[in-house]
DNA sequence: CCTGTTAGTTGCGTAGCGCAACCTATATTT
DNA sequence: AAATATAGGTTGCGCTACGCAACTAACAGG
């Protein structure tokens, strides 16, 4: 175990403070999961989430200057702006997914809906767990925070 | 895929943001990542965060209110506080661990201090992704969203 | 009893959020 | 062409949340 001093300063440089700053203002996440949804467009987004417009006007400018959503013109109708996700902003969809599972089992109980399943065998997909590099799935008393600098060599 | 005013209804009734309401305020999730890296004082969290006494006090508190920590008065010195996880609270890991590895991956660039690792092989923990039944890795390609009731019967 | 530590609370100013109304550019209808 | 509708915002205003510094209460150790 690391001591409490040496967690201190790696703790300011945690790459969690940065990821908040881009995605943990009150409405971003929501907003996410609207678009992990299929939402496009600004008062599909203002109407399904119940978002104040300026609010929702802000946020989507933000997530895209971060680079999570990207603004498309659509050539056919010029008012219309598509936003999609970036391969950034999909590859957040663990974070998404793990807050969702946490809900499920914790707050509201139930398996909600609709249901995220794998195209192919269409069952649901796995809680989302750590795993070791063996593919073990890890409780938190099997995992321990250690310096970068003491990793072993891989076997 | 369902459409888009199916998605509406349930969007409403979605468990991230029942998560959100628990653990979406500016600080919480900085305290939690705290709290998994072994803080448990009120001034231990006030000096490495550097987060407003009143501020902290207040999240300790919601998120003692939320069952995600508990607070548990020191016998020794009764001055003492001591914040632990709850098994609710611990649960949380997968998404502290999701944003961080997404922050480390588009943000910062480079893998962070100090690191996860499996306590037995002392190897860093996988990257957390979205799995299929049979444990087969899943891109967003190969999901798609389905209702409850059309999942088949398992083979 | 005096000093330091722990865990807060209070007061006050700033920043972020929510609501409703308004605005601009483009489409559609007549 | 004129009138109306739609999409995507912006503005003004009030309220809530947040940040900072100072203060307090309850202990602990000498």
């Amino acid at each position: 175990m690391l001591d409490l001093e040496r967690h201190r300063e790696l703790l300011r440089q945690c790459s969690i403070a940065a990821a908040l700053e881009a995605v943990g203002e009150r409405w971003s996440f929501l907003i996410l999961r609207g678009a992990f949804n299929g939402l496009h467009h600004f008062e599909e987004f203002q109407t399904t989430l119940g978002i104040a417009r300026n609010i929702l006007s802000n946020r989507l400018v933000r997530l895209v200057e971060n680079g999570i959503l990207e603004r498309v013109p659509d050539a056919a109708d010029r008012r219309k702006v598509s936003y999609r996700l970036t391969d950034k902003g999909r590859d957040l969809l663990p974070v998404l997914l793990s807050l969702r599972q946490w809900g499920e089992r914790w707050l509201s109980g139930k398996p909600s809906n609709p249901v995220l399943v794998d195209r192919l065998s269409r069952q649901p997909i796995q809680p989302m767990s750590v795993r070791a590099a063996d593919g073990r799935v890890l409780g938190l008393n099997e995992l321990e925070w250690i310096d970068r600098s003491e990793v072993p060599p891989a076997p």
